[in-house]
DNA sequence: AGTCTAATTGACCCCAAGGTCAAATATTAA
DNA sequence: TTAATATTTGACCTTGGGGTCAATTAGACT
């Protein structure tokens, strides 16, 4: 029935090797470098996640879907969800000077996918989708309060937030200037 | 003085390089890739750039020079300058269902290599940035001109463009549907 | 205690990547 | 013709990557 017990705790073990695949992408991280962060022998590693790629399905998936049920989550309790909303994009502003500017991972991963791993840029996409979705909802529920003075489909409204946010997960790495940030954010938002 | 001739066109070289370097990536494409591109053994290729490094940057250099020189040409002498900047983006409508959807080589690069190699970033980041102020130019032109009505400042608009640019380049590889992109860039162009 | 089970360890395998180099070759100058 | 020079060729080297596996170990159950 039960053999040797695990010695790592596997929802800690994804959070830190997604962590690694996000800094570094997913080529450049060597299964080396992941053995190194989460403390592990590669047998250990490869008994439970039978590839490299199977770990980064994995990873990413936990860091999504939980993330994306806590923005969905909480943009829905909130008695301000716009400026939530808008809140996602000028938190950005700090972030980029972060010592690491690593942008979004589902960004990154459908520029690094495309051409060479058609289920890996998928499943980033799967996300990405599901990002704008809640973005839609939002919005639609917004409009419906009267909360939001836009009269453009809300459909339109969320793949631009979705694409603003491509963008400047790129953008970021480029400029740094925190006002020039915040201005381009102002522009951007000024739809909503 | 004279020995043996080259067998290659420099220019011609660089070009199928810098298309393959674009299509798959820079890590993801193999000496060995670019040597059956380019008819040549190694030695050969070794023998003119000394590494695949050098390579790219030899590349990258040749396309975005001469694309850049051109941009700006076009751009100057035109007759309807607004116009033709706003075709660059609409312009992407179709290159988005070409068979293989690149994107921008110099967001891809910034991508791929931030936190990996500076230098090779730097380089990206340089052209984009010749690219951004080729954007104040002409804008700031039209406003001079009053073929604008927007009287926000160059620098903002040519950021918010370079960033809208940088977006879509992520997003196109998402998103086939051609109305809907067109709608995305008629909202985001309606600044200019 | 002894047995069963499942996780752990790390040496090992295989291969493909970037890069090197001595020998062969094609041209020009004398 | 011959010497000098520069390019070409492709076998070869080294390194580091993802992945495997037999032996070992730590608990659970009887």
């Amino acid at each position: 029935m039960a053999g040797r017990p695990r010695i790592f705790d596997q929802g800690e073990l994804l959070s830190k090797t997604i962590a690694l695949f996000w800094k570094n992408g997913y080529e450049a991280t060597t299964t080396n470098d992941l053995l190194k962060e989460v403390n592990l022998n590669k047998g250990s590693l490869y008994n439970v996640f039978k590839s490299k790629k199977e770990l980064f399905k994995a990873g990413l998936n936990q860091m999504e879907q939980t993330g994306l049920d806590r923005l969905e989550e909480s943009l829905e309790k909130s008695t301000q969800p716009i400026e939530d909303l808008k809140a996602l994009f000028y938190d950005m502003v700090d972030a980029s000077f972060d010592e690491d500017c690593k942008g979004c991972i589902l960004g990154n991963s459908i520029v690094e996918f495309t051409g060479k791993d058609d289920e890996l840029k998928e499943l980033a996409v799967l996300y990405l989708k599901r990002f704008e979705s809640i973005l839609i909802k939002t919005l639609q529920s917004a409009q419906e309060k009267g909360i939001i003075k836009s009269t453009l489909p809300p459909s339109l409204l969320s793949r631009h937030l979705i694409n603003f946010w491509n963008g400047i997960n790129v953008t970021r790495r480029v400029y740094a200037d925190k006002k020039e940030m915040k201005d381009l954010i102002d522009l951007n938002l000024s739809f909503i």
